[in-house]
RNA sequence: GGGCCGGUGGUGUAGCCUGGUUAGCACACCGCCUUGACAUGGCGGAGAUCCCAGGUUCAAAUCCUGGCCGGCCCA
């Protein structure tokens, strides 16, 4: 760069050159040396969609979490991923090319999803360069920092590898289980990716005749499952109906007979206390089922409609068949009453359709058996905040099903099996290369078993998470450099959203735990959400997204990385965006600004250090806000180390300490030159300090003043250290801001001019700042000394 | 139904752990000021039932109990 002197404004343009000057330089690209590594494992973001404003937020975090670890001697391994596998792509490719996944050839629709992704991918990329972090690299490759993809050969490679090596150590089966099931998606879930949405429903009330005579009411939501009714419960505390033991309901409509039976998990104060048991509405019924050993009976088919079980309902859309057999057992007398109620409906957390429970062969991981382990291995880790670590816990506390890893999808890691026609024997092949079963033979020519020849590849994928959580594996050189990864795992920091830690966080320790036997990270630190002026979340429905893009155009880069730290802190709650916030936040890179401008404006004359009290003074409280900021850094407290740093060099090192030495500065009448020289040097000194620190947080305002003042990259320097020799003078700040308000006040209220000169007298405890006050205030008389 | 987090001037927050200051700061607002870095500035001003109710204490924004509101998680 090269500019005459320094702006008085902050010219987003200016980013762009300096963002073209560190591509050139290549400078953050990853080192092994004998420094300290520091690796984070950022979040490979989704590239179907921008970048939204939240990933720009909480990557900026990311950024300055990298910038002040390289600052304090640490090589820093911060690779970029892009997460590129799963149904999401798939949807968008059926959308975009009118084709639809049953009716495409495999080859074919996969094509189409990658030529999506790769444009999707340089946009994300464009971004996250625009913002100015600082990976390692912004291409593929395959060494250590290198950008990675999540559906690459190589990163897929280790995903099956990961397979291979648990299903050799027995901890991968095939079950026919009922599960968590999508039919809009038409996928199994695991547990993590199912969610909870507040419906308003009908409760309706059905008559049930009993066998002996007379009759119940039971209450429920969903009707249609009737003809999967297996029995009806009440609470054995529940006095209405415990005369009721052993007796037997009729179900309307299809007059089978069950029983009556008392268990816990009726709440007497639901509908009428009374709950019928079918297979399967809701969690709860497989719990009943299991207890009761009841043999449940399936009614929703894979497309969400009902099969034949269901009689003449057989064919309509769950939904459908709910209003009609409600109609119909009206038209029976068997419909007491309907009420209108909010009912906790589980939903799929990508289509947001509510899952239905039904039975399918999937491949399972276990995890149920190592809960405690699990529990243990997560106490190794420390979180900030602290308090996220509950999600964690509590998730873990409440796991009851192993993982379904297996998807019939189509764009996903395939899972590397195998099967031998003629015997069925499953053969999974050695480690080493990434596999396609569904249009590879397998690298045997005969079953080791029967000795056929005929094989049948596995057709099915895997979770993408059981893909995403070996990130931390594949970053640090598992697959190319495995005397690196050796000593660098467990690795230093995960960075992530709340909204996936029972889902990214939970299954990257559970791979770690089954695959390496250790925990995955040292630190995790859990952030909350970007959301709108009002507090709500961001949607495309509610039209109220911010396009991180936008807010760059108009604003800059630098802008709204000064905003994301002066803000609020995202480990405690969300963080509302507001434009008008975040240009008040950008008012700090005019001030820096203006504040370099000043400075420069005098040469820098040798000097040996303060010789002044003031000088002193200020430079003790550099060593304070040195100290106050590194803590908060160490405990990825961003936003409070940037806000210190902020509020010293505005309102203390601005405000007081520059307005205090500027007649020293202009040689006003008694003061020696060695007092100007230890001003300008303190000057000089403290900006160097205010600039390093800032780096990490501003990198551009800080690189282009550091470059104009000191012709040196800001970012290859040493972050700060306290300097012990200086004498500790922050307990004079209180009092001398106190002091110079008070003289401002005065003149105010004399309707004097700051220039003015006035009669007041120095507080005895300030004495020793005397010369300068006097200069500065203009004060005349009644000082106390000198 | 259970758990976690949060509730401080119009807005964003600090302080709470380790009770005691006129509850600090910023944005917005109002007034004055083109003072040789900056008017995206300087100085000054007004503006707060510290969610509510009890309790502990000489003293509570801060500790305890209960409740309300908001958000999230789990059943």
């Amino acid at each position: 760069m090269n500019f005459m002197s320094i702006s008085t404004r902050w010219d987003p343009k200016v980013e762009e050159e300096i963002l073209k000057e560190w591509e050139d330089k290549g400078w953050y690209r990853f080192v092994k040396d004998d420094r300290p590594v520091y690796i984070i494992d950022t979040p490979p973001p989704y590239v179907n969609t921008p970048v939204h404003i939240g990933q720009a937020f909480t990557f900026v975090y990311m950024d300055a979490i990298a910038r002040y670890k390289r600052m304090t001697g640490h090589s820093v391994l911060f690779p970029l991923g892009l997460d590129r596998n799963g149904l999401p792509i798939e949807v968008q490719a059926e959308k975009e090319f009118k084709i639809s996944v049953r009716t495409t050839p495999r080859a074919e629709f996969i094509g189409k999803c990658r030529e999506l992704l790769d444009k999707n991918s340089d946009a994300t990329k464009r971004s996250f360069k625009r913002l100015g972090i600082s990976f390692n690299s912004y291409e593929k490759s395959y060494e250590l920092g290198g950008l990675y993809e999540t559906d690459d050969p190589e990163f897929r490679r280790l995903t099956q590898e990961t397979f291979i090596e648990l299903y050799n150590k027995g901890l991968i089966y095939e079950s026919e289980k009922v599960s968590n099931y999508c039919p809009d998606c038409r996928i199994s879930l695991s547990d993590a990716e199912v969610e909870y949405e507040e419906e308003r429903t009908k409760l309706y009330y059905i008559r049930f005749p009993l066998k002996r005579g007379g009759d119940v009411v039971v209450a429920t939501t969903r009707p249609e499952l009737l003809a999967a009714c297996k029995a009806i419960i009440y609470n054995p505390s529940d006095e209405r109906y415990t005369a009721l033991k052993g007796e037997k309901a009729i179900v309307p409509i299809y007059n089978n007979e069950i029983p009556i039976v008392d268990h816990p998990y009726a709440k007497p104060d639901f509908g009428t206390g009374l709950v019928m048991i079918c297979s399967f509405g809701d969690r709860g019924d497989m719990i009943v089922f299991k207890d009761l050993g009841l043999d449940p009976v399936f009614l929703i088919d894979e497309d969400g409609r009902m099969n034949p079980l269901a009689g003449k309902y057989r064919g309509m859309k769950v939904r459908e068949a709910r209003r009609a057999i409600a109609d119909d057992l009206k038209a029976i007398g068997a419909l007491v009453k309907e009420e209108d109620v909010m009912h906790e409906t589980p939903i799929c957390w990508r289509s947001k359709t509510p899952i239905e429970f039904i039975p399918r062969k999937e491949l399972y991981l276990k995890q149920v058996a190592f809960k405690e382990e699990l529990a243990k291995l997560a106490g190794r880790m420390s979180f900030y905040s602290k308090e996220s670590a509950q999600l964690l816990y509590s998730w873990i506390g409440s796991l009851t099903d192993d993982w379904v890893i297996s998807r019939r999808r189509y764009y996903g890691t395939e899972i590397p099996v195998w099967y031998c026609k003629s015997c069925g024997y499953v053969y999974v092949p050695p480690k080493g290369r990434y596999y396609v079963p569904w249009k590879e033979r397998p690298p045997i020519d005969r079953c080791p078993k029967c000795g056929g020849a005929e094989f049948i590849g596995e057709t099915r994928i895997f979770d993408t998470w059981f893909d995403s959580s070996n990130t931390p594996i594949y970053i640090s050189g598992y697959l190319w450099d495995r005397e690196f990864f050796s000593k660098s795992y467990p690795v230093s920091l995960r960075p992530q959203g709340k909204e996936i830690v029972r889902s990214w966080l939970y299954f990257t320790l559970l791979k770690s735990y089954l695959f390496l036997g250790k925990e995955p990270f040292k630190d995790v630190w859990i952030h909350m959400h970007v959301v709108d002026e009002r507090g709500r979340k961001m949607s495309k429905s509610l039209g109220n997204v911010v396009d991180p893009m936008d807010v760059i155009k108009r604003y800059g880069a630098e802008a709204f990385r000064a905003w994301a730290f002066l803000e609020g802190d995202i480990t405690t709650g969300d963080v509302k965006f507001s434009p008008s916030r975040l240009e008040a936040a950008s008012k700090f890179l005019t001030k820096l600004l203006n504040i370099s401008r000043f400075i420069s404006s005098f040469n820098w004359e040798k000097a040996s250090g303060p010789i002044t009290n003031a000088d002193v003074w200020i430079t003790s409280e550099l060593n304070s806000l040195i100290n106050n900021v590194k803590a908060a850094n160490d405990q990825y407290q961003f936003n409070k180390a940037f806000t210190l740093i902020r509020d010293f060099t505005w309102f203390v090192f601005a405000d007081h300490y520059i307005e205090m030495v500027k007649p020293r500065l202009y040689m006003a009448p008694g003061f020696t030159e060695a007092e100007r020289k230890s001003a300008l040097w303190t000057l000089y000194h403290s900006l160097d300090i205010i600039l390093r620190l800032s780096a990490p947080y501003i990198p551009f305002v800080t690189y282009y003043i550091y470059n104009m003042i000191f012709d040196k990259d800001v970012h290859a320097e040493k972050y700060p250290d306290a300097e012990p020799k200086v004498q500790d003078m922050t307990g004079y700040t209180e009092k001398l801001v106190a002091f110079n308000h008070s003289v401002w006040n005065a003149k105010k209220e004399r309707g004097l001019s700051l220039k003015d000169p006035i009669n007041l007298k120095i507080p005895d405890e300030l004495s020793i700042f005397t010369k300068d006050l006097v200069a500065m205030h203009n004060l005349s008389l009644g000082s106390s000394a000198g």
